[in-house]
DNA sequence: CAGTATCCTGCAGGATACTG
DNA sequence: CAGTATCCTGCAGGATACTG
């Protein structure tokens, strides 16, 4: 599943007089999942869902300032990825879980890994900072 | 370096009187450099030098689709973070050096890492789409 | 409870022009 | 070559209201 990464890479339209034809849509599929992955909301769900599953407004809690339209669209998204399992019980009032699925789970821990990695060395990112600010000023 | 990775987690304004100061700046500033690696420019940038430092315009073929605007912008963030590393030589016509230090070595990893399981589990992300199509069509 | 539907706006980021 | 400065616009995403 090797293929470009680059974000802009518009594979030229090879086939003539398709103007309207969405080039965008040609591009790595893997880029948008990646981005689903590591936006704003579809990292704080993936990583509360990883601890464990929970119902919608529970997430909504753990993922502390999102909205529900947001929650609601990040959630689709990952589970349109294959990586949340969303199990709705047909019961009044609606009961509906979601966690991740083994693939989730796997994407969560490399993601894990790379935020835990980024926090360990903050004091050099933040020593990096005051030395950057101080040749400016 | 812990602390809450809650994106819109506002600490309360707990000193009185301070309606003007920036709450959002007191939050987790592991997010913000997290944000610069994630990002669809900051990522490609990173991997890019990953593989070797290069010259800014060299990057610039690297990174398909960046503009002129947009690197600079990425790679005063890396740098400000302590990512990469800039060296200008005082020469004309000017020559500027790009590339990553240790630590943004090691955060590219991690990175490349994430990148690398989801490009190896695209099949099951693709299928996984055909299915919430199907069910929703 | 678990969402969807609308309206609206700030700002990321593209296009373009200019510079040491 | 290696950038900075301006202008402008699409759209992510917040606020609000409504629903099965």
């Amino acid at each position: 599943m090797e293929c470009e990464r680059t974000a802009g890479s518009r594979p030229r339209a090879d086939a003539a007089g398709d103007a309207a034809f969405d080039v965008f849509a040609r591009a790595c599929p893997s880029r948008a999942t990646l981005e689903h992955v590591t936006g704003k909301w579809g990292s704080l769900t993936l990583t509360a869902l990883h601890e464990s599953g929970c119902r919608f407004n529970e997430l909504r809690r753990r993922v502390d300032g999102v909205s529900e339209k947001m929650l609601s669209q990040t959630l689709h998204a990952l589970e349109r990825d294959g990586l949340v399992h969303r199990e709705a019980q047909l019961v009044n009032p609606p009961r509906v879980d979601y966690r991740l699925t083994p693939l989730g789970h796997a994407v969560a821990e490399r993601l894990l890994s790379l935020i835990g990695l980024v926090e360990e060395r903050m004091p050099e990112v933040l020593s990096a900072r005051e030395a950057y600010d101080g040749r400016r000023a």
